[in-house]
RNA sequence: GGUCGCGUAGCUCAGCUGGAUAGAGCAUCUGCCUUCUAAGCAGACGGUCACAGGUUCGAAUCCUGUCGCGAUCACCA
C-alpha cells in the first residue's frame, strides 16, 4: 500500500543481500532526505512510498488553471493527419465514421501534444465508380437534382449507382442464359462498355462528360460536408485524385536512375523489396500508366511541396491496407525523403455489425446520416423519460440531444484499441450507462451543477489555503488521477491512439463520482475543506473537458 | 500456402515498456433518492488471460510452436 511502489528485485543484481534489508535502507534514506516522502513499508521485496499531502496539495495549486492542464502549446514541427478519404459514387457509412472519429482524434491529441497539425483528405472523384452513377443518371434518370428530390446529393448520386448495379447484373444473367461464361458476361454487358466509354471520354476531356461529372460531384461535397459538420470534424485542405492521378511517374524517373527502381524488357518498373522480406512491387505499368502506389508515392512528395514544414504524415486507412502502406513507406524511405522516416499508417479494423460483414451489395450497410439520427433519437427517448431537462427551450433540447447521442457514439467507437474490430450493435450496444460517453458527459453536468450552486451561495474557491488540510483516500486518489492527465495525453500521441485518453477519462469519472457520492460538498466540515471540495469538482470538470474536446465529445452544462 | 493482426468473465472492453489477490461496464442478485442531478453510488456473483512449451526470482504481458477468427498476397483502387 502506497502512492509509488519501487520493486527490489532488480536491484538485487547490482547489490546483493536480502531484499526487506535492502528495502528498508531505501526507504529510511528517502524519508531523510526527500521531503515528499512521509511513510514507507515493505513487503516481500516491494517497497511502497508513501507521498504527503503537501506533495499533492502543492501540485493542486500549482495549476493555477486546469482548462489547459494536459495541453503543451504548439511547436514548429508539422504533421499531416489524412483521414475520411471518400469515393464519390456513395454515402458515408459506419466505417467511414470510425475513420473520421480517428483521424479527427488522432489530429486533435497530437496538437495538444505540442505538434503543429494539418488535416487533410484525399477524394476519390474519378474512375469508373462515378461514371457509373454519371451513366445511370443519364439513362434512367428525368434530370433529378438534390433540390428537385429533395435528397442529400451524396444520397441521390449513391442511388443511381445501385440503379447502374442492378442493371448490370440483369445484363449479366441475360448474357450468361446465352451461354457466356461469367467473366465473358462481366466484360461485355452493355452498360459496362458504356461506363468504360464514359471514362474514356472524361480521360480525353470531352467538355460534356466534364460537366455532368463536375456536377454529380458537387452534389456529393455538399451531402459529404453536411454529414461532416454533423459529426463534427473538419479538414484544413483537400486533395482529389482527379489532380494526383498524374502524379509520380516523373519520381519513377528518378528513382530509377538512382537504382530504386529497375525496368523489365517489357517496359514496365518495379522496386525490388526481397531483400526486405517483402515482394517485388510494381511501381509504372508496361504502357507507362501509373497504379495505385505510383500515386500515392507522388501525392505524398507533392503534400510536402504544398506544406513546406510538414516533417510526417499520418494515413488514417483501414488494416486492409496494412501492406499496401509497409511498401509505400519503404519506397520512400528508399528514394531518400528525410519526412519518410515519420510515415504512420493509422491502421484500423473493421467495424461488424451482429449479422456479420456490412456489404454494400446486400445492403446491409449502415449509413453514418441515419445512425447519428437514431442515436441522437434514443438520446432523446431516455432524456425525455428522466424529465430533468423539461424547462429547456426546444432549442436547447435539440441541441443536448445531439451532444449525448454524437458523445455515445463517438464514445464507444473511440474507446477501443483502434486495431481492433469492433463489433457494433446497433440496437442494444450503444449505451448510457457504465463505460460510455453519456455516463462521462453526465459527471461533467453535475460537476457545473454544483459550480452554480457554489457560485449562489458565493462561495469563494479563490485564495485557497490548502497546506493545513489533510487529505482523505479520495482525494488523495483523484488528485493523483489528475496529475496523470498530461502524461495521458503524450502516451496518447505516442501510440496514434485515442482509447487511451478515453479509458483514463472513464477512470477519473468513476473516482469522482465515488468521492461525489459519498461525501457532502457543501456540508463540510471547514470552510476551508469545503472551498477545497468545490475547486476539485471544478479542476475535474476541466480535465473531463480537454480530454472529452480531444476526442471531439462535445460537454452538456445540464443534462 | 506465404505475410500481417486479433484471441482476457455469458456479452462489450481495459490492462500488454514483465511484478503483489488479472480490472471495468452490461446482464443476474442485494442495499441506497426529504439533503449539491439515482444517466449515480456501495456490494454479491462471475476467469485454466485460446492451447502447449521456453526465458525469468516472477509471465495475461517477452520468445517459439499449435489451434481458431480476420485481412492481404492484381500491369484494381
Amino acid at each position: 500500500e502506497g502512492d509509488i511502489t519501487a520493486v527490489v528485485f532488480p536491484m538485487l543484481r547490482v547489490v546483493k543481500g536480502n531484499p526487506v534489508q535492502i528495502g528498508e535502507a531505501i526507504g529510511n534514506y528517502l524519508i531523510e532526505n526527500v521531503p515528499e516522502v512521509s511513510k514507507y513499508n515493505v513487503v516481500q521485496g516491494f517497497l511502497n512510498l508513501v507521498l504527503s499531502d503537501a506533495y499533492y496539495l502543492n501540485f493542486f495549486n500549482s495549476v493555477t488553471d486546469f482548462s489547459n492542464f494536459g495541453i503543451t502549446p504548439q511547436g514548429t514541427e508539422a504533421t499531416m493527419v489524412e483521414y475520411s478519404s471518400p469515393n464519390t459514387n456513395k454515402p458515408l457509412h459506419l466505417g467511414h465514421i470510425r475513420n473520421n472519429l480517428l483521424g479527427y482524434s488522432v489530429a486533435e491529441i497530437l496538437k495538444a501534444s505540442g505538434k503543429k497539425v494539418y488535416k487533410t483528405q484525399i477524394i476519390n472523384d474519378r474512375g469508373i465508380h462515378i461514371c457509373k452513377s454519371m451513366l445511370a443518371w443519364k439513362k434512367f434518370g428525368n434530370g433529378e437534382t438534390p433540390e428537385s428530390t429533395g435528397l442529400k446529393g451524396d444520397k441521390l448520386v449513391g442511388n443511381y449507382y445501385v440503379k447502374f448495379d442492378k442493371e448490370y447484373k440483369k445484363e449479366i444473367d441475360n448474357l450468361k442464359a446465352e451461354g457466356k461464361s461469367e467473366e465473358e458476361a462481366k466484360a461485355q454487358a452493355p452498360s459496362i462498355l458504356e461506363a468504360q466509354e464514359m471514362l474514356r471520354k472524361w480521360e480525353a476531356g470531352d467538355e460534356e462528360t466534364f460537366a455532368l461529372w463536375k456536377k454529380m460531384n458537387g452534389w456529393v461535397y455538399d451531402g459529404f460536408e453536411e454529414t461532416y459538420q454533423k459529426l463534427g470534424v473538419d479538414f484544413d485542405s483537400y486533395y482529389y485524385e482527379s489532380n494526383t492521378y498524374l502524379l509520380g511517374k516523373d519520381t519513377i524517373e528518378e528513382g530509377l536512375k538512382k537504382g530504386v527502381f529497375y525496368k523489365k524488357e517489357d517496359g514496365s518498373v518495379w522496386c525490388d523489396l526481397t531483400p526486405d522480406g517483402l515482394d517485388e512491387k510494381l511501381v509504372l505499368r508496361s504502357d507507362g500508366t501509373a497504379v495505385y502506389m505510383t500515386q500515392d508515392i507522388g501525392t505524398a512528395i507533392q503534400r510536402v511541396k504544398d506544406f513546406p514544414d510538414i516533417n510526417g504524415m499520418i494515413y488514417t486507412v483501414g488494416n486492409e491496407q496494412d501492406y499496401h502502406f509497409k511498401v509505400l513507406f519503404l519506397i520512400l524511405k528508399k528514394l531518400g525523403y528525410r519526412w519518410a522516416e515519420n510515415l504512420y499508417h493509422l491502421s484500423y479494423g473493421m467495424v461488424d455489425l451482429p449479422s456479420g460483414k456490412m456489404k454494400s451489395r446486400e445492403g446491409t450497410v449502415v449509413d453514418a446520416d441515419d445512425l447519428m439520427q437514431e442515436m441522437i433519437n434514443t438520446a432523446q427517448a431516455i432524456s425525455e423519460e428522466l424529465g430533468k431537462i423539461d424547462d429547456l427551450s426546444e432549442t436547447e433540447k435539440a441541441a443536448l440531444y445531439k451532444t449525448i447521442g454524437l458523445g455515445a457514439l463517438k464514445y464507444y467507437i473511440l474507446k477501443v484499441d483502434p486495431k481492433k474490430r469492433i463489433l457494433f450493435d446497433p440496437k442494444e450496444s450503444v449505451d448510457f450507462q457504465g463505460n460510455t460517453g453519456p455516463f462521462i458527459q453526465y459527471t461533467y453536468a453535475r460537476i457545473q451543477s454544483i459550480l452554480r450552486k457554489a457560485n449562489e451561495l458565493n462561495s469563494g474557491i479563490e485564495n485557497l489555503n490548502l497546506s493545513s488540510l489533510t487529505l482523505d483516500s479520495k482525494e488523495k486518489e483523484l488528485l493523483k488521477q489528475l496529475q496523470l492527465f498530461p502524461e495521458k495525453v503524450q502516451e496518447s500521441a505516442a501510440n496514434y491512439s485515442p482509447a487511451i485518453i478515453a479509458n483514463y477519462t472513464y477512470d477519473l469519472v468513476k473516482l469522482y463520482n465515488s468521492f461525489f457520492q459519498n461525501i457532502s460538498i457543501f456540508g463540510a466540515n471547514t470552510e476551508e475543506e469545503k472551498n477545497f471540495r468545490i475547486s476539485l469538482s471544478k479542476a475535474v470538470g476541466e480535465v473531463i473537458k480537454t480530454a472529452f474536446s480531444l476526442l471531439g465529445i462535445a460537454v452538456p452544462e445540464r443534462m
